[in-house]
DNA sequence: TAAGTTCATTGCAATATTACGATTATATAT
DNA sequence: ATATATAATCGTAATATTGCAATGAACTTA
């Protein structure tokens, strides 16, 4: 059906799968990693650096920028578009806290 | 088009964006969850533990396994499934890899 | 052997995602 | 006002994902 039944699973679950969610596209693992190379971007950038054409590189911007994770500022006739470090430190922590579990005991396998 | 263009992209990329994947959706966190709190784990277990179906569950179980982050050991009619750690860990590293970065200087924004 | 248990596979329907051409907004410059 | 530049939005096509009923495979027990 397509539809993640998301009512019962935690917030928490849920937050992860969302986050995930978004670094579950090349495209989204490129733009984040040339927003933190560069201080501050421009998406006219984006699209020559990834080489998707300009509407896939804004809506994978736009992803983005729901979930909180950068925030564009206007600038001209162009769009800055940046990393939000408050809520990358954020979802850092939810993201950590569930790659960084440990095995309880481990009996069998 | 529903494709993903992988080949414009660096393994790191795509790699980080196939684990990615699979934690995005809220049932394979679950699942991982409860496969960490338990030692070793049986199917049956988790389809009264998640809640949804049985087919289901067992193909979200697939995926984890293609990409190793599980294994599962035959155990009589059972099959035990558990964290596969080693290949954790090596997860762990590139997506902490991707997550730790911080920002070059901050010019606009 | 027959029945039961457990999990995988198949097949299908519904929804989501990805990508892009065409168009539209917004601002700048002439 | 007109032209230009940049990025968002719309519309659409193709593919992927999610979920489950039905079925099948493998093993255990009576």
């Amino acid at each position: 059906m397509g539809l993640t039944k998301t009512e019962m699973f935690t917030d928490l679950q849920n937050e992860i799968a969302l986050f995930s969610k978004a670094f579950g596209h090349p495209a989204r693992v490129a733009i984040l990693q040339h927003l933190f190379k560069i201080e501050g971007c421009i998406c006219g950038d984006l699209v020559e650096e990834i080489g998707l054409a300009q509407p896939t590189i804004s809506q994978h911007l736009k992803e983005l920028k729901l979930l909180g994770l950068i925030k564009g500022n206007v600038e001209g006739t162009s769009i800055c578009y940046c990393i939000d470090e408050e809520n990358w430190t954020n979802m850092k922590k939810v993201m950590l806290q569930f790659l960084d579990q440990d095995i309880a005991n481990k009996k069998c396998c």
